[in-house]
DNA sequence: TTTTTTTATTAACCTATGTGAATGCCTATG
DNA sequence: CATAGGCATTCACATAGGTTAATAAAAAAA
């Protein structure tokens, strides 16, 4: 199904069909099950993946051996090994399906075919990377502002459904902090 | 002075003299003095701001009152109140001179303008946010993996100018420390 | 120069989160 | 059904960084 695509490329940009078509033509769409992996890292396939339904999460691991989530992206997000996907680093990066999932995905290739050929694309990239980066600063200037309570509280005021979905540790991990810490502090809130 | 500015362009993409004029023309050139406001929190003007020569930084003031320096810019840089410039909210954000600036300036209206008639500069634009998402993801991603100390050894490695031009206390803040831990840090690190 | 203001340092104490380990609960698998 | 592995919870203790306050050093102003 593509309409969920559509749908989200005009609530950004006005595209024509032929243009959509064209930009469809870039993309394929597959499935992955629950614990798959979409991108996994040392992989050299780098693609950019808009989730028709189910959830995927993005993380890291660092050289200390801890696991960091980056991202959380339920239907209707795009998601993607972005570190390496506009950097080119061979970057240690892991993409998951914590639901079964239908993706449409575009390799970084197509994307700059799509880029160089679509205004309309083009354009709706360089907006939906404004609000990326808008929300990672805004990320930032959180983390340092708030404590890891005040950034749950937050999470699930602007999320409630993911936190339904999503298994506590990830939660933990993309605050930030360690599965003890948000025990303790959900002990904290709801007791 | 724009010679700056065409290379800073350049780095990134091919553009011809006609488009670079055009799109000098979008832009205008001023002067900021040391500890002077570009642009100051509750200000309506919204705009970014390429560094011809001087360093500038960018701080937000949260709920409790505490100056969070988000980036620090010399020349060669682009700087930004990015927060509203892309998302419209009115953010109480500063961008402040820390040593006499030379800047040349593009309005919301006119980076609208200039991304709508000049393909060549959309494509800048789609560059150099991207890298800048990439950066601000680093960011968190570091601020979850290093501690504070390897953060600022990570910064006088990355970027060694930037230490002995700007205050600690705004080095401090950048890092997202107290200027008392800073100096606990470097006290550590020296004795 | 002297005075005032801003910035950096140090120290004693406080707090949020990390660490490691024990326990119980679920869910998947044999 | 039994069992193993993963997940959440709890606790005792460790530690990085925050807080407050005093002082020193440097820079700006007079």
């Amino acid at each position: 199904m593509t309409i969920p695509l559509y749908n989200n490329l005009t609530e950004k940009i006005t595209i024509t069909d032929g243009d959509y078509n064209k930009f469809l033509e870039l993309t394929k769409s597959i499935s992955i099950s629950k614990n798959d992996f979409f991108i996994h890292e040392g992989n050299v396939s780098k693609y950019i993946a808009f989730v028709n339904s189910g959830v995927l999460y993005s993380y890291t691991i660092d050289k200390k051996g801890n696991k960091h989530v980056v991202q959380i992206a339920p239907e209707n997000h795009w998601i993607s090994d972005l570190f390496s996907f506009f950097s080119y680093e061979t970057s240690a990066f892991n993409i998951e399906a914590i639901e079964d999932c239908e993706i449409t995905i575009l390799s970084r290739e197509n994307f700059e075919k799509a880029c160089n050929t679509i205004p309309a694309i083009e354009r709706f990239f360089r907006l939906l990377i404004q609000k990326a980066y808008v929300d990672s600063l805004r990320r930032v200037s959180r983390i340092y502002s708030n404590s890891a309570e005040e950034r749950y509280l937050n999470l699930i005021k602007s999320n409630p459904k993911i936190i339904q979905r999503v298994p506590q540790h990830y939660i933990a991990s993309y605050l930030g902090i360690k599965p003890q810490s948000l025990s303790r502090i959900r002990k904290k809130l709801y007791d």
